[in-house]
DNA sequence: TTGTAGGCGTTATCAA
DNA sequence: TTGATAACGCCTACAA
């Protein structure tokens, strides 16, 4: 790589005069800034980045802590994250936890090192579930920002965007039951023992409550076969009349257990799930979802903690990101 | 942060000897040893990435530049590039060029200025469409390595990880020709203009050429309702027996528009699909799927452009990771 | 055993 | 208008 040592040789200049040549100083004539400026486009010169951060003590770099990307969600999320971050010129360097606590810890602690200017992260289910989060106030102690979004710490004191959990999955039972007039409501669910599932799961029973009607959840997570167990709840409560979902898997796979048991959707069953971009593709008829703004909370997020890292006196804030019902065909 | 200079000031001692005693040098006597790193347990020293990357001229980080990471296979391939990386202390900074060909010459650019040690690469449909790859030579000639995945050029000579694109597809026409007795086949793609998707499709026509049968390719990338296609193409060729879809979308379809002609799967209709881990559990009956081996993909990428960043004579390669028939229930 | 000095590539201050 | 020098934080050859 060319330097500006090399440039300030064979032109016979001082290095600082390469340097403010470059950067456009007016304390430069006109003359050499055109010698400088041709020789470095001649030898594809380009500032070491480097230096420059060590110089400026600043990385412009955002470190993103994710569980997994496999979860479409999150996936999602991060492209919103990457896209945001070029915009402002950040780069972002990723670590994926696999949901695992050591994991979590072990990359913030490494890349708290000077390697990023700020983290954006999602909290490793095995964190959220044993309540360990220490690590994550460590590093706010150490003066690195720190934003939260999704599955969020209440304790921790720090920038957050989250989803209307409570109120979109209690806006989707309650069109169930107020538009469609729907009574027997099932809620299934792989992922209750996270902040954002309970949540959910409340917005259900509260909308459920409100009705007067009977709160039935199936809860999954720790389940083999998810199939199976649908079916056979399907099978035994044949009086079922929608089915929400809260995540973005078991939707479209009791929209698959429904048509088995030789319901017609959604004439006889309703069923609302989760999903983002390209999930409804995947179902016949095509699921109607809770579509979380998973682009956008990546994008905020950015936002947010760049907003952070420029201000002197930046004041916590949480923002709420409304997801939105997109009817698709497996409702009415 | 806590510096070198602040540990040698409070203990009236030399930068160097800190260094030194830090980095366990036999130099340093026991007793500095020992004062030295119990304060910088205390004020929680941790040496500065940027200054070491300066120093040594290496920054022990991977740019990854991906078309997009929504799509599962690009999902996982990060994840196992991700979990390698780390276990070999890499770290990595992740682009999405979001198939775009400036989007990913930008970011090649970008980067090339010190900021990583070498590059993974999967090509952006754009640049692979459009014939245009001279920014990913012009990073090769400025010595920094490239490894290209899956989606690759051949005219660029560098590392390589591919699938077994053509054989795989081959195999599982065979499947269905040979052990299921099937004749009317039918090739449903999305991605008909990648690389990938020809070598797919030309799997699929030499087995089909082999057995005499007649070739059916139905190609989507460009159509907006992929169902109705799919569906038209059912109702109108009801002799069709069998379905290989080459991408991760179509094949899930596939089933539920094969299920809406009122055909039973797998008695009156195979279908083989592309998939990774959860894909199968998306449609009823279980999508038989080629299964790539994406973790390992991206787990072998690193391994090989490490290799190649720690040798000195690193010799060309290409490695091709086999994919793997997994039967589900849409076969016989 | 400890310390001094120089350098990685850049930028900023100050002097010429 | 240009150049010398110092500094960012770390490491290391060499001197003490």
């Amino acid at each position: 790589m060319t330097t500006l040592k090399e440039l300030a040789k064979l032109l016979n200049i001082s290095v600082s005069t390469v340097s403010k040549a470059l950067n456009d100083s007016h304390e430069i004539s006109a003359t050499t800034k055109r010698r400088v400026n041709e020789l470095a486009e001649k030898l594809n010169y380009k500032p070491n980045r480097i230096a420059q951060q060590l110089k400026s003590n600043t990385t412009k770099t955002i470190g993103v802590i994710l569980p997994t990307v496999t979860n479409p969600f999150f996936a999602e999320v991060l492209h919103g994250i990457e896209t945001n971050a070029t915009k402002n010129k950040y780069d972002i360097i990723v670590c994926l936890s696999d949901e695992s606590l050591t994991k979590e810890q072990r990359s913030l602690e490494l890349l708290s090192n000077g390697s990023v200017d700020g983290f954006i992260i999602a909290v490793a289910r095995e964190s959220q579930v044993l309540e360990q989060t220490a690590h994550i106030n460590t590093v706010i102690n150490n003066k690195i920002p720190v934003l939260m979004f999704d599955r969020v710490v209440n304790e921790i004191t720090c920038d957050k965007v989250v989803v209307d959990d409570f109120q979109s999955v209690f806006e989707a039972t309650e069109y169930l039951i107020k538009t469609e007039q729907r009574k027997h409501i099932l809620l299934v669910s792989n992922i209750e023992e996270l902040s954002v599932g309970k949540l959910r799961i409340k917005g259900y029973q509260k909308s459920i409550e409100d009705a007067n009607l009977k709160s039935n959840v199936l809860k999954l997570s720790k389940v083999d076969d998810v199939e199976k167990h649908i079916y056979n709840y399907l099978q035994d409560n044949p009086e079922t009349d929608a089915i929400v979902s809260i995540d973005h898997i078991t939707g479209i796979i009791a929209i698959n257990m429904a048509k088995k048991t030789g319901k017609n959707i959604p004439k006889d069953i309703s069923v609302i799930g989760f999903g983002y971009e390209h999930t409804q593709l995947l179902s016949s008829p095509k699921i109607s979802i809770v579509h979380q703004k998973a682009y956008e909370i990546g994008e905020m997020s950015v936002k947010l903690l760049i907003d952070n890292l420029k201000s002197e006196d930046h004041k916590v804030k949480t923002i709420v990101v409304p997801s939105e019902l997109k009817l698709g065909e497996s409702t009415k």
